[in-house]
DNA sequence: CGACTTTGACCAGCGC
DNA sequence: GCGCTGGTCAAAGTCG
């Protein structure tokens, strides 16, 4: 979808023609028409003339103004639909890949025996905390795996990516199909906290981010106000949560088990289209909530009511 | 001084 | 067995 899909340029509609005296509205000639002096009395009712058409001209604004918030709020209401419809499609699909996988494992056990584990658990799911980190690897069960795509500054070599955990990066390395390094996070904010975070830019996009997080957290969000997603600090943007959990939907949220790795991991095909859909899913995102909290902003309506006087003031200073 | 990052070394898995 | 690769460790460096 183009990110053009809603037009967020504040068209005023404005006409220009009246914050210029010398064109339409009558032209105020106080003092000189010819050789006549305009009256007080005529002066003033010229004035008046002119406060009204500027009055009109502010309440078709107005109007026009909420017919479009309206409208705006309808397309929010649209999109959210269609977002539920299309995350109802994904899972779905994935419930319908998993069907698939299981009935492929069933025929070909000894295929899936050697590439992944035989037991169906896909998270940690031990009792005790530091069992949940040893056993996956002891039992050749692998956690979840999650990979979400994050748009940052191609220029920021920093792969820092702030999801209100606390990750302590413990390497880096060099891979083989990619030229930039891939960084390896532990989740540093509780010892027994075994979840594990790779983030590397894309080959294909270096303004993408890849992050993949292994693993559940066995603690809360230790930054509760860090519900945004935000990208590297150097370029201080920030992506909503919504967002990311949209992007998350549609990459592949796999079980090891469960899937033939090759669909997992080959996956630069899937990548494309992933991020074809998910950038300007976010962009769309971002140009909703920042237009539906302009429009709902009182501050706003006043401060650009207050902008489109003043300009009207200094116009008329002007042609003073 | 403690927490965190960097980076070279090491290890395990895999293919040939 | 050997080499390649990804993942992890741990000592040294950096920073607040």
């Amino acid at each position: 979808m183009d990110s053009t899909w809603v037009d967020t340029s504040l068209d005023l509609n404005l006409n220009l023609n009246l914050l210029n005296p010398r064109s339409e509205i009558p032209k105020r000639e106080f003092k000189f028409k010819g050789d006549h002096h305009f009256s007080e009395f005529e002066e003033r009712a010229l004035v008046k003339q002119e406060n009204g058409v500027l009055v009109e001209e502010l309440n078709r604004i107005s109007t026009e103004n909420k017919k479009l918030t309206e409208k705006l709020s309808v397309l929010c209401k649209n999109y959210n639909n269609l977002q539920k419809q299309y995350m109802d499609l994904m899972t779905k699909n994935t419930e319908n890949e998993l069907a698939m996988a299981k009935k492929r494992k069933a025929e070909s056990e000894d295929y899936y025996s050697n590439m992944i584990g035989l037991n169906g658990h896909t998270e940690c799911s031990s009792t005790s905390d530091e069992e949940s980190c040893k056993e996956p690897k002891e039992n050749n069960i692998k956690p979840k795996v999650y990979r979400v795509y994050v748009r940052a500054n191609a220029s920021d070599s920093t792969l820092i990516v702030k999801d209100g955990y606390q990750w302590r990066k413990y390497g880096q390395k060099v891979t083989k199909d990619n030229p930039s390094p891939r960084a390896y996070f532990k989740c540093s904010f509780a010892p027994s906290c075994c979840v594990k975070k790779k983030v590397q830019r894309s080959a294909a996009d270096p303004s993408m981010l890849v992050v993949t997080y292994e693993g559940k957290h066995n603690h809360p969000q230790p930054d509760s106000k860090a519900e945004q997603l935000s990208l590297s600090p150097s370029n201080g943007a920030t992506i909503p949560i919504s967002a990311v959990t949209l992007m998350r939907s549609t990459s592949p949220t796999v079980n090891l088990d469960m899937i033939q790795p090759g669909l997992l991991f080959d996956d630069d095909a899937k990548r494309s289209t992933i991020q074809e859909i998910e950038a300007p899913a976010v962009q769309q995102i971002l140009v909703q909530q920042m237009a539906s909290n302009l429009t709902r902003d009182p501050n706003f309506t006043a401060a650009l009511a207050a902008a489109i006087s003043g300009r009207f003031v200094d116009q008329k200073k002007k042609s003073n």
